[in-house]
DNA sequence: ATGTTAATGAACATATTGTTCTGTTTTTAT
DNA sequence: ATAAAAACAGAACAATATGTTCATTAACAT
């Protein structure tokens, strides 16, 4: 990719990270993303049709950090006979989350985007669905597995949003002992 | 109130649900609402400040609704001593929210408004509060009582959501169901 | 060195927002 | 019944945001 591309897209993703810190999703315009990142109005428009774009975008990114380096996906790999298998995952999540190097948890706390939320949901119950298959957990269970993992990912989704709000005041551990403790009695 | 008034602010959230159904709420402009309303634009403003307004006002409404005609509050109530407050009082949400009288269902499906989620999950936690501190459930438990207050009501307010974004195929029996099995574990 | 691609800035039509003003209709109180 | 008060309508307004077009300049790749 174009260097000066890169450049630019890299501009318009701090700018709009950092002007969402500071205000929600709505009140932002296309204009103040451009004044922020000082490029011309033209530019944005060549990278992002329009701010849910830009944003759905900047999702894509930070789960691709979020997930990098990182053998989530089993089907094959060191957790996969693991009965604490939920223990590691999720706290290596809770750990990378509390490094915040991007400010997802900024995302997260405030009153912000919804859309956000829903890709950080939705990845996680990709995440959960994969720990349910391979480890024939939950599967005595009488409710349904859709509902199972959606419970399980929202609740992972509102510990952390739980943990935020309380301004971090736990640690990763904690939240992590917190969140198995509701859910452990289900993976049976 | 004076009728007109009644009358005025009846329509413009009746236009309001309306378009909800149809659009989502960021693009639904005042325009729409005023057009659909059929009122002055000056009565709109004289009505609601902002959009955002508008809809905080109509959670408001909604839910006072949804609770009316119910003693969910207990602290003295039928429900005080039962061991199973919690059935009835999720199943009485639930068919309340499957009559669906005022169209909540189809505010808290869609991509819609987390200005109304937030409505839907700070109402659930109070009530879950007073359950929580009436019946001295839970109390052993060494998870702290916040978060299970939080994990609670959220995962009523996911499993609604996973119903309705089944097409609500399932009874409110069953889904009230799912949501205790899920649940229960905890309240020992 | 050259052809290609990206960025720029200005200008543009269009739409939305929230306000102000004037005048009309409806309600309410006496 | 009538006068005062309150709600409504409609038009016009400035200010701002959106998304597009076009001509020009700068950076890139090979």
């Amino acid at each position: 990719m174009d260097r000066r591309q890169r450049k630019t897209r890299e501009a318009i993703f701090q700018s709009f990270i950092s002007l969402l810190s500071h205000k929600n999703y709505s009140s932002i315009s296309v204009q103040d993303i451009i004044d922020s990142a000082d490029i011309g109005r033209t530019t944005f428009y060549a990278h992002f049709e329009t701010k849910d774009y830009l944003l759905k975008a900047l999702c894509e990114e930070l789960f691709r950090h979020l997930t990098d380096g990182t053998d989530f996906v089993p089907c094959d790999g060191i957790y996969s006979s693991s009965a604490n298998e939920f223990d590691a995952v999720f706290l290596h999540l809770l750990n990378h989350l509390n490094k915040n190097d991007l400010n997802i948890l900024g995302l997260l706390s405030s009153q912000n985007n919804e859309i956000f939320l829903m890709y950080f949901k939705d990845n996680l119950k990709k995440l959960v669905r994969n720990l349910y298959a391979d480890n024939k957990l939950l599967k005595r269970s009488s409710v349904p597995e859709d509902f199972l993992i959606n419970h399980i990912s929202s609740s992972f989704v509102e510990a952390v949003r739980w943990w935020v709000s309380d301004n971090k005041k736990l640690s990763p551990e904690e939240v992590n002992s917190y969140f198995l403790q509701v859910i452990q009695p289900l993976l049976n």
